[in-house]
DNA sequence: AAGAGATCGTTCGGGTACGAACTATCTGCC
DNA sequence: GGCAGATAGTTCGTACCCGAACGATCTCTT
């Protein structure tokens, strides 16, 4: 999705394929483009801060939320981060295997577990963050800073456009 | 990040736990808001355009850039939808095994797979596209039609920043 | 022409990722 | 009180997803 390939010629090839249909190009640029941005930006992630602590995005984000909301009970972590609870799951245990977080039942709800960080999590996360939000400003570094709060406002358009679907 | 919380609420939160430490909150605020935006399309897609014919995002996006460009190489798929060779080689064959699409070795490099759609391939492209293009246009509708020129242009900018790193 | 080095696609292992089905628990209504 | 329905988290099956290692092939240099 306009990798080596320039938009502009993308669009023509589409447009052979598809002749006489109408077609909304520039909806198709900002879809293919918000996927790059976003997958370009995560491996990014991944290779530069979380790869030497043998991190997933995931799992980091999960850490993340955690640490922010502690304690916090699993289905607010999925839907802080935007994967579901079934994946959630998964890799709460990876994470309690590796000694990061611990469950426990909740007290007043029986159906609820709540999430906290260990120790060992926590010194992680007070070491980490830092490094991730050094590498968030340099990824936002080419954006005009006067168009920043428009650049964010527009991405939770989209969110909101989907949402209430 | 940013789901149910508001940002101001995340964003003292994230202060009290690293005080003294300086934050770029509005970087914060435009990666975050990457993601979900990012995760939110994709969802919406795969619900809407997808499942009915049990494709996942990726074996579309295979099947979006072998329309365009066959007979295309695997490496080019793979740079174009942006995800590894590894990743790509067990999309193809799940797309193989399902009849839409046939892999033939280069008859003038030895080391390239080429890839083609089959018919049946085509048949489901010609049909899905325009769905799947009217579903983009809706996720773009609640942005400024002036601001859309440069909602690509700041999406290309992040891509840029995380390429030349 | 012959080896060194680069390139391409596959395979492997571990870790996400999701919907559906399941168990356990809570809540509301009678 | 007791049962229907809703809710929370786990498990299961299938399908991505990536880095690393691998074998096959090409290219460059001499």
């Amino acid at each position: 999705m306009a990798g080596e390939h320039t938009l502009t010629e993308t669009e023509s090839a589409v447009a052979q394929k598809l002749d006489g249909l109408v077609l909304d190009f520039e909806a198709m640029a900002i879809a293919s483009n918000l996927f790059r941005a976003a997958n370009a930006v995560r491996n990014h992630m991944e290779r530069t801060v979380l790869a030497p602590h043998d991190l997933t995005w995931t799992a980091f984000v999960v850490l993340w939320v955690t640490w922010i909301w502690e304690p916090v009970e699993t289905r607010i972590i999925a839907a802080e981060g935007g994967f579901s609870k079934a994946t959630l799951s998964g890799v709460l245990t990876t994470l309690e295997t590796r000694g990061f977080v611990s469950r426990s039942k909740s007290q007043t709800d029986g159906r609820l577990v709540m999430v906290r960080l260990t120790p060992a999590g926590r010194r992680l996360m007070k070491k980490l963050f830092p490094k991730f939000n050094a590498e968030e400003r340099y990824v936002v570094a080419h954006i005009d800073p006067k168009e920043r709060v428009a650049a964010a406002d527009m991405l939770r358009a989209i969110c909101f456009a989907v949402k209430t679907s």
